[in-house]
DNA sequence: TAGTGGTCTAGACCACTGA
DNA sequence: CAGTGGTCTAGACCACTAT
């Protein structure tokens, strides 16, 4: 063999990829069974197992029992974006980070709320708006509703000095979340916080929790122009 | 035990989110090793180690040789969004695909897309813009820049038939790739192309790829009003 | 230096699925 | 039915790092 030696599952994962890249492997082609490649690559079937399973969760392989292992056609490539709260995306960019709450209700959400949290309309819930600063300009725009039912203990707080983001993240888990991007001209209350024009556009992601079969909260964080969300992709 | 069996690394993994879920092990909180685990769990250490090492990978837990294992104090969640032809995106809504070439030149790209593609300004390259249909509807539009020297064989190709997003993606491997989301108001082009207005807010997708070191090509798709793009979240 | 996770191995059995 | 991937196990050794 050319190649240098493969014994880990990194090495294994390396030389297919240059097979697929290099087209000695082309696409929809079968690739041999992991028994014969642990064999052609002198180690067990495990590593090639941990490195071909790897590469079929990225989309590159499309594996099927008994039928084998094929390069996928058409790679549907999966782009990882990291959610975390506000306050640790404005101080990752070196700025200092700033909170203010705009007001705190008890309301009945519209009904796209209610959708998307997979509820019938009709139930009240704690209608938080807030704005996230960095360096004292306002960054983006927090809009939530909090489920009274899931969350009982939210009525209790006020959410004047941690953003209800850091609140629920430390104090109500969840085990289910949707999370959705779109583009929208600013709104009225948009050109108000984030002090834009009503040209603007605006940059928005929304995002539901579940807690079990429970709804926790449902948030649309809207951000100023420019902002742009950055992928790690993957392979 | 009052917890049913544990055998799988899928039981152990949700063995493992119950308890942290129900603040049993609580955010910060070192968890038994994996030795321990595998004896209380009565299973081996590798099906706990795949068990752990996954959720350590979505960021549930923190894994730190000789110090062991903690629950993540700021879980950053990681979206997954697959990124796919868009004719396949618009196939998998149920509606046909259509597609038009708008226009096929070589150029010098302006400073956005060399900065992208980490490259000196200056090199001529292909400039591709087309409009992708849905039930004859414009659905997107795609405006792409493809390196020469990286891809010689797109000079005699013209894109006419088949999208640059597919012929690419079928005949040019790539290694790395970035993405990035935005939103702007339309552009005259925009306007143009997708029939809207000036008020409309344009949700874009921009990709760079490159095949080992060269730069392959960076492509700026640009979405009807209202479009989503949605994210299937783990954990 | 010692404790922890990271990985490899050989062998085994199971689950799915195409012929 | 038979071939393939999916997973489990026990044991081993290695790599990293807190002490």
């Amino acid at each position: 063999m050319s190649t240098p030696d493969i014994n880990s599952w990194q090495s294994v994962q390396d030389e297919v990829l240059r097979r697929i890249h290099n087209r000695i492997w082309k696409p929809g082609a079968q690739i041999p069974n992991e028994t014969d490649l642990a064999k052609e690559f002198n180690c067990g079937r495990t590593t090639v197992n941990r490195a071909l399973r790897e590469l079929a969760e990225s989309g590159i392989l499309e594996r099927k029992r008994k039928s084998g292992t094929r390069v996928a056609l058409h790679p549907v490539s999966r782009a990882v974006i990291a959610v975390q709260i506000v306050r640790r995306e404005i101080e990752e960019r070196g700025a200092s980070y700033g909170y203010a709450l705009i007001d705190r209700t008890v309301d009945t959400p519209p009904h796209a709320v209610t959708f998307a949290m997979e509820l019938a309309q009709g139930e009240e819930m704690l209608h938080v708006r807030a704005v996230h600063l960095a360096d004292g300009v306002p960054y983006a725009l927090e809009d939530r509703w909090i489920c009274l039912r899931t969350v009982p203990q939210a009525r209790d707080y006020d959410f004047a000095q941690k953003s209800a983001n850091e609140w629920l993240l430390e104090n109500v888990p969840y085990n289910r979340a949707t999370l959705s991007i779109l583009a929208t001209p600013a709104s009225a209350f948009e050109q108000e916080y984030l002090a834009v024009s009503d040209k603007a556009s605006i940059l928005h992601v929304e995002r539901a929790t579940w807690r079990d079969k429970g709804p926790v909260t449902f948030v649309t964080i809207s951000y100023q122009p420019g902002h742009r969300i950055i992928s790690t992709t993957t392979s």
